[in-house]
DNA sequence: GAGGTGCTAGTCAAGTTTGACTAGGAGGGC
DNA sequence: GCCCTCCTAGTCAAACTTGACTAGCACCTC
């Protein structure tokens, strides 16, 4: 999952720089652990990695009052560039974690841009229930997973449930 | 995610023994990729630590008539016991992933033991639920992450969706 | 002024996951 | 026979995640 990677690039983005403690502050302030867990840890790597990846470039070390040396973390425009990308792709996502995030952050992108993502995943997600539907009514195959049936259920009722919330974001952000 | 742990540990307990392709071939069969991911390697690695751990015995390596050798594991009964522990915990989870592979596997359990579980979980998840209404409600705490009430939406239309589903099986199950 | 507590800031080893890769064997086409 | 493809069976390095741990600093108490 690299979700993690859009949470951190999310919150850098908001003041365009941040040190690692104020990342993992705002994850737990934030309840991010309500819709997916975040260890601290996770977060160190992945500003580590974004900064070899020259998406945040690392500034010195600076001396806080309160504790220990900290290393701030500015955004460059190929990050920027990154978080645009992993947001568009969380909002077009079916997967509830990612589709939360996607819309935490969601006010990163135009109005208009979202709405229409919005569409998108949308009208894939209702082609989708149709076709597990289908597949729910299908003759069992030989070989199929015990209770494929009711495994089917548990994904046509989540995603129906996810479909009709985006739907009530997308209403709310007026027509296109 | 030790979901895959007890994907595996399931697997093998079908039959009391399998070899690391037979596994990886029914969660292809079975449409496990449906409800959860499970690449190939994660399941040779679980396949080794089960058998580090002892919840598993690899067997000699055995000839293969259509290909390299392989490797035959048996389930121990530690690892039965871990089946149970890990299974009855997916049966109690809000994870509509642990969930799906609780119910695949469900009928490992005795009925009576599936439907206590399974009205352990609906209480807790509708308690779960009223929380979460009840924080929907509440006036916005200062630094509260963008969008948290939408986020809180989500998952409380999934949790319900979850829970109605948990509830239609426990239906089926009879009374207790 | 020594020690305890709690917040700040981060490191690290162990475990897990991913996706690409290797390699054996069977069968078909030419 | 030789090559190509596809299935069988599994390995491996790189990346990611987890949870426990370290260490600086302030404040309080005795």
């Amino acid at each position: 999952m690299s979700l993690v990677r859009l949470i951190v690039l999310g919150i850098v983005a908001l003041d365009g720089e941040a040190h690692g403690y104020a990342v993992r502050r705002k994850v737990g302030e934030w309840r991010v652990d309500s819709w997916t867990r975040v260890q601290p840890g996770s977060i160190y790597h992945a500003l580590k990695q974004l900064a070899r990846d020259g998406r945040l470039r690392a500034l010195a070390a600076e001396e806080s009052a309160e504790g220990p040396d900290r290393v701030r973390y500015r955004l460059t425009e190929v990050g920027r560039a990154e978080f645009v990308e992993r947001l568009e792709a969380a909002l077009g996502s079916f997967d509830i974690e990612a589709l939360g995030v996607g819309v935490a952050f969601m006010d990163a992108l135009p109005k208009k841009r979202v709405a229409a993502l919005l569409d998108d995943q949308m009208q894939r997600a209702r082609a989708n229930v149709a076709h597990l539907r289908a597949l729910r009514t299908e003759t069992p195959e030989e070989g199929q997973a015990p209770h494929t049936g009711d495994l089917l259920d548990l994904w046509i009722g989540n995603l129906d449930a996810t479909t009709r919330w985006v739907e009530g974001i997308r209403t709310r952000l007026g027509p296109a």
